[in-house]
RNA sequence: GGCCGGUUCGUCUAUCGGCUAGGACAGCCCCCUUUCACGGGGCAAAGACGGGUUCGAUUCCCGUACCGGCUACCA
């Protein structure tokens, strides 16, 4: 019989999310939609040194924005609340306790100065990381070593002690993992992991099974850096007396440095001036801002889209999926084994190509957002396009005009902003140097002549230009730059008779005009 | 060092034993465009290496090399 399909997604709350870990989401979200699935977010906050306060908003509201909101979580509630693992310390050790008796697991009472020399002490050539491990195990102060009365003084006494996984001597672990087949570990190349920490706490390798079995989890995939506790987790399910629970396993490839090699980190995107977080983040101690995918200017469908593209396809040269595509489209055995490096020019593409396939209707809001921030004429931030002193038809047109000239949504604002206001400065530096009384006759021309025509539609207003060039022996190219430069400020936009009739009579005629006086005075 | 994992154009990838090795991004060239783009066309660019297995290996097996992950009372 086949479990209802359950999976999650267990970050800890200690800074922005990362690329790799939203594609984990993504990943585990696909795979529970695929097959009618639930999707739970659980909160990792064991580690009360490192827990960063606001980053566990930050988390919902990157999913949010996403569009991958969790079935289950310490906000949407769920029947094996609470999420938050601080909240559910009680269970972890009497899980924990469950170990100890039964032989599995053992406390051990050595002080972190103790471990350190430890580590020092038998450091060699050969073994540069000694383990506590089934052999140092027994020169260590632990419920092995020291005989049951001395445990027990210890603990009435309140010694601080962890409890550790006690590693069997010559076992072989062997699971097999969705996207990699069979893994094999021995255990004696395994150490004795902490479960439980000084403070009650448990260590991940406790929580996640624990809260695995709990909330019944059917798949747990997560990222390839956990391959090498696997066996550790394997053990405690079977320890725990769960192995027939136990849910199928998939480790994801890891996300690499576009340059050099390694694992893609904050620093990368910092040194290589691209985005790494999905949102923007401020640490609160050091108040230090890191810039995220949307605010650089990403729309969430092509974030999404391109991150469900890192690592997997579908077999198809198909490389622009919806959410429903993907849902629809997704398949674990179609992950790769081998991580990806991480492409920034190609994650521009994705958000190019979704700018351009969208509809106007579908972009303003954003839009109207991106220009408002930029300081826009008209716009203001929060208002959407309508409640704003702007025209939103007239939005809309621009947006269809422009769109396919844009990669971010900040590429709007040069490329919008002039129809809705006079540019700050033109740059009639381009214009100069085939500047003549001529050409300055042409335009005094081309703003008397517009301003009295009837009819304002850029296929007249072309007309208008060249019956005039032609009376006056001019080419018209060589006054489109020049009308240009007037009408945008600098040479780029759409095509410039488009962009007259959009900003209308009087502003072409304006705009004529003040860089007509602007050339005089130079 | 040990353990585990990985290895097709610069990058992301297709290929599930038949390959003239396909696509996309980036690059270069041409066309379109009286700006910048979009679009269209083209060029260049890959199976880490060595052994097997096989009529035939990019594909399967074994070594080697290289890369990565892990080796915390962090996840």
């Amino acid at each position: 019989m086949d479990k209802k399909v359950r999976v999650r997604f267990a970050p800890s709350p200690t800074g922005g999310l990362h690329l790799g870990g939203v594609r984990t989401v993504l990943f585990n979200y696909l795979f529970a939609k695929k097959h009618g699935g639930d999707f739970i977010l659980r909160i990792e906050d064991t580690d009360q040194s490192r827990f960063v306060p606001g980053a566990e908003e930050y988390i919902f509201n990157t999913l949010a924005w996403c569009g991958l909101t969790p079935d289950e979580s310490p906000v949407h509630g769920g029947p094996h609340a609470p999420y938050r693992q601080s909240e559910r310390k009680a269970t972890y050790k009497q899980y924990a306790e469950q170990l100890v008796n039964a032989g599995h697991a053992y406390y051990a009472f050595d002080t972190p100065e103790e471990l350190d020399q430890m580590r020092v002490q038998y450091k060699t050539e050969e073994n540069p990381s000694p383990q506590y491990n089934h052999v140092l195990r027994a020169k260590m102060r632990n419920s092995l070593t020291l005989s049951a009365d001395e445990v027990a003084a210890l603990l009435a006494a309140g010694t601080p002690h962890v409890v550790r996984i006690k590693m069997p001597l010559d076992e072989t672990v062997t699971f097999t993992d969705m996207i990699r087949g069979e893994v094999s570990f021995h255990t004696s190349q395994v150490d004795d992991k902490v479960l439980l920490k000084a403070d009650g706490m448990p260590t991940y390798h406790l929580a996640v099974v624990v809260d695995d079995y709990l909330m019944k989890i059917s798949h747990a995939f997560r990222g390839e850096e956990w391959l090498p506790s696997a066996p550790v987790h394997i053990l405690l399910w079977q320890y725990l007396g769960w192995s027939a629970e136990m849910p199928q396993w998939a480790h994801l490839p890891l996300i690499l440095k576009p340059d050099g090699n390694g694992k893609l980190s904050k620093r990368d995107g910092d040194r290589l001036g691209f985005p790494v977080f999905a949102m923007d983040w401020t640490d609160p101690k050091t108040g230090e801002k890191t810039i995220g995918f949307k605010e650089r200017g990403f729309l969430s469908e092509a974030f999404v889209n391109l991150l469900a593209l890192l690592g997997w396809n579908d077999g198809t040269d198909q490389e622009i999926f919806t959410m429903e595509e993907l849902i629809r489209a997704f398949s674990m055995d179609r992950v790769h084994k081998g991580g990806a490096k991480f492409n920034y020019e190609k994650a521009l593409w994705y958000n190019q190509e979704w700018i351009k396939r969208a509809a106007p209707e579908q972009l303003v809001d954003q839009v109207a957002e991106t220009l408002a921030g930029a300081g826009v004429e008209g716009f203001v931030a929060g208002e959407s396009a309508a409640s704003a002193g702007v025209d939103r038809e007239l939005l809309l047109r621009v947006i269809q005009l422009v769109k396919e000239r844009c990669t971010l949504l900040a590429d709007f604002v040069p490329q919008a902003a002039f129809f809705f206001a006079t540019p700050a400065a033109f740059d009639t530096a381009s214009i100069q140097p085939k500047w003549n009384d001529q050409k300055n006759m042409f335009f005094i021309e081309l703003a008397k002549a517009y301003e009295s025509s009837v009819v304002w539609e850029a296929h007249d207003l072309e007309k208008t230009l060249k019956e005039i060039a032609a009376a006056q022996d001019l080419k018209p190219g060589e006054l489109m730059l020049p009308l240009r430069i007037m009408l945008v400020g600098g040479k780029f936009g759409p095509g410039v008779f488009d962009i007259a009739e959009i900003i209308g009579k009087q502003a072409t005629i304006d705009r004529i005009r003040k860089v007509l006086s602007i050339l005089e005075h130079n």
